[in-house]
DNA sequence: GTGAGTTAAACAAACGTTTGATTTAGTCGC
DNA sequence: GCGACTAAATCAAACGTTTGTTTAACTCAC
């Protein structure tokens, strides 16, 4: 998985994992039957339950803000941990540019239900109809531009880092991030729900 | 240039650039040195100068408005243009990822520029001084952010098909996103503004 | 001895690149 | 005007390497 993140799946050669695994490379293909069967495996084994990331965010009695938090989360945790984690969700994030046809393919494990959740949670706290939802497009780009906040700390990570030395590094720069980036999220809704006629509070009024 | 973006790099054959071209595989080494010269020449060709692009936006008397309106006109012009444009887009937005060095190595078209062009606008319009604007992580990461919604609008494009389909297809839809990619960085800036003590006013008050 | 596991070696195919011949266009002496 | 020479451009073919994959021999616990 280290590999194919660092370097894409067509630059990483079977021979390459299989030195790297300490083992011969006859074992791939006794193993995972081909070089696809292999990054498959990569890519699939180490990602947990993709409930567990939806339960973080699209509780229906959580605030807006505690559900951002939570959607971020999901983001910033990786960076936290090592770089074995990081590259992970690169990996991932690469098949967003150049699809191998695993995350469409799959459902299980879809951006779509991840989508959906963030639509749906908007539609809780803008008051609008889920069934709506769908054909709403101004909601679907307030849902895109939210995640895409999230998106980009990782597409853009390497070249943040060359923009801002260190923007991303270390515990206290990425809670940093999580604070920044609920206040902008929490903007955005505001502004979309203002845009909608004023008519339903994005920040709770009743609040301390 | 097409086959590049479509494909990357590795994916992409000498043998089938020549052949899309109508000549004879020699051809590339004969005028381009190698693979990576023909390349390096795919991906620098195509683009214009790149002070048009920061002439859009960094004009010092321009509103923030309108200025943040020439920065993302930048990234969705590209869509509004033919396939050609956006796959040269692509091309360039794939370094982000997988950096071959080009970016980083030619300082002429570096995103540094625009990136610093970007946060001397914000700077303007949030009373900063420029001087200390590059140890100011939060500025940095306002800029990020804006940044980033015009990046995810490229890096996301397939994906956001898929997740409302047409979303970026047309320009009318187009010139929606950008209504509301200005609308939305506009938010942000305010809550930066906000943030830092609503001394400045990120909307100037004399207007109409 | 059987079968799962491992190995070095070999395989065909595809890769980037080079070669030497061939064609085309232009220049010069006469 | 014309053949001889030159340089640029293009070509099919082959080069050596690397690719993913397979083979057949081997090891060793049970």
């Amino acid at each position: 998985m280290r590999l194919f993140a660092a370097q894409g799946y067509s630059k990483t050669s079977t021979r390459e994992v299989a030195e790297a695994a300490g083992v011969n490379v006859a074992a791939i293909s006794y193993y995972f039957g081909d070089k696809a069967g292999l990054y498959r495996a990569a890519f699939c084994e180490p990602m947990g339950a993709p409930e567990d990331d939806l339960a973080r965010y699209n509780g229906d009695n959580l605030s807006l803000p505690d559900a951002l938090r939570g959607f971020y989360a999901g983001f910033l945790e990786p960076l936290k941990q090592g770089d074995v984690s990081r590259l992970c969700m690169k990996l991932h994030l690469r098949e967003m540019l150049e699809p191998t046809g695993l995350w469409a393919a799959d459902p299980s494990f879809g951006i779509r239900d991840m989508h959906e959740a963030l639509v749906a949670v908007l539609c809780l706290h803008l008051g609008l109809e889920k069934s709506t939802a769908a054909a709403d497009m101004d909601l679907q780009r307030l849902a895109i531009c939210i995640a895409g906040l999230g998106v980009h700390l990782h597409v853009g990570h390497d070249i943040n880092h060359m923009l801002a030395p260190g923007i991303s590094e270390g515990e206290p720069n990425l809670d940093r991030w999580s604070e920044r980036l609920v206040e902008f999220a929490l903007a955005l809704v505001q502004v979309e729900a203002r845009r909608r006629g004023a008519a339903t509070p994005a920040q709770p009024p009743e609040e301390a």
